[in-house]
DNA sequence: GTTTAACTGTTCAACTGTTTAACTATTAAC
DNA sequence: GTTAATAGTTAAACAGTTGAACAGTTAAAC
């Protein structure tokens, strides 16, 4: 491959990986809707396969600081969906659990998304997109790697 | 393929997409800095190609509101980064260029993101990456037609 | 055992990006 | 010539983010 195609094939990755990005997203708003944004529905998604988890956890996998997740914490737990339980052993640990009415509200919401992907997916040759996924999950280990240090 | 099968796949774009999602916003703000943000580079990458484009036209691209484009294009503006020209034919109409400082600094970030692209792209087989950005493509058209309407 | 260091989480100010709704100015339609 | 549509702006309100300073708690050093 000359370096001609790979700066095209560069070129091409950063215009459709952003596009994708955008348009997902907003498809998203618009199907879904849900009163939940993205960042709070992946949280909400977070939390519940967790099972509990602390703050310093989400801000380390969404890489954000502490107060990024402090503020959205607090804006979902006035909102009834996450509850704070402080951990008796170490009482500078907050745990955070979804609530009942979170929960639902996740659940709900992440069977429409399922749909949505699936009804996307469904339009691929399944080989492809089996290989799309594959080729997608390492570029994610990938990037921890570069991230890590 | 089994339900199962394709229930796996799902999730799986699912969570990957939202992860390295993150992580390239991440590496990108801590291997680029730059003074620009993600949206930012976009944005004048996208004046840059077009050589003069209006807010209208961004709207649209970026899938947002007009005001959104006018928050961020005066943020822009007042950084001398983007300079505003009202057609004389139609005086509604106001094209937005890049200045001198702002295309410095676009081709500075934009050299940058290719060289960290490129040696993220060297790290996989040629071909199953180019296939990867075909599907990425697609699945970009994809969802160009399910927003659509 | 007390002091020091490290850690968990919060608060606050400042910023980017976003939507909605109301508005200005201009052009097009009839 | 009045009415419609169009291009862009403004303002209020919100989500998400950082950075710096802080409180409370636990662990380590001595």
């Amino acid at each position: 491959m000359s370096v001609q195609d790979i700066k095209d094939l560069v070129d091409r990755y950063i215009a459709v990986s952003f596009s994708v990005e955008k348009k997902a997203a907003s498809l998203v708003k618009n199907q879904i809707g849900s009163d939940l944004t993205n960042d709070q529905h992946f949280t909400l998604r977070y939390i519940n396969q967790a099972g509990s988890c602390t703050s310093s956890e989400l801000a380390e996998v969404f890489d954000v600081k502490k107060s990024a997740i402090t503020a959205m914490i607090t804006r979902m737990w006035e909102k009834g969906l996450i509850q704070r339980t402080r951990d008796e052993n170490d009482r500078r640990v907050v745990y955070l659990t979804l609530t009942e009415k979170g929960n639902e509200l996740y659940v709900k919401a992440e069977e429409k998304i399922h749909n949505l992907v699936e009804s996307l997916i469904n339009r691929f040759d399944q080989a492809e997109i089996q290989q799309f996924i594959e080729t997608f999950e390492k570029l994610d280990k990938v990037l921890s790697q570069s991230n890590g240090q």
